[in-house]
DNA sequence: CTCCTGTACCTAGAGACCCTAGGTACAGAC
DNA sequence: GTCTGTACCTAGGGTCTCTAGGTACAGGAG
């Protein structure tokens, strides 16, 4: 049962992390960016604060799946910490998605009818 | 940004209590049955263990979401709780379907493209 | 000059949730 | 006599999310 990195048997736990690596996924980013792409990508009706994407990078990068470094922007602005995708990384993503799609399909089944 | 009981501004939290809720929306249901309907009703993807289903329909009762009742079915066996919505429940139940839909399309649209 | 906003990072702590790993009790099957 | 099934329950650990701050610098408004 292919979890994003060790959840439960489910999806709930680390959903955000999925969405992160998904986001990553497309190109490299980093944190600030992170919270802006996800709220325009989604409408609006995803709006992590940063108290939550901060630290989700940290996991994130502590178990492997990502990897981050920093780049000088210069004059006077401040550092970004730019994240990209490891190759497990990539292999969770491609898990998470299956397991989203079956949560999905799932969930759809109850709640539905 | 109506939720299921006071979670964050997402879905994430509470999650399975809201399938719990569309479960009885349906028809009463005890808890023991809920853990084996879910299991059906999603055809063995969500198989929520007994320890995480109890205390949740603690937690919907607690909050008014639903009301329980004790139902002795005779000649030994194990007393069941049955449980239903109240209106609050229907209301949470209503909101949680529209907070899902939303949820699932942000997801998708972050995850698909 | 001062204040405010924006960029970009971070953390501590509270609260909530999920799961593991048990436990109780009775009945019927083998 | 033990095992499986029904049906309930809880304690505790680990994890996640969010609130509410903090740091630092730059540029614009007044």
């Amino acid at each position: 049962m292919s979890d994003v990195h060790e959840t439960g048997p489910q999806l709930s736990r680390g959903e955000f992390g999925l969405l992160i690596l998904a986001l990553l996924g497309r190109r490299e980013m980093y944190g600030y960016e992170i919270v802006a792409e996800l709220r325009r990508a989604s409408e609006g009706d995803i709006d992590l604060p940063e108290g939550t994407v901060y630290p989700a990078l940290r996991r994130l990068e502590r178990d492997g799946l990502i990897g981050g470094h920093w780049v000088d922007v210069g004059s006077g602005a401040p550092r970004r910490r730019y994240y990209r995708l490891t190759s497990d990384g990539e292999r969770a993503l491609a898990d998470g998605r299956t397991d989203w799609l079956r949560f999905k399909t799932a969930a759809d089944a109850v709640l539905g009818g």
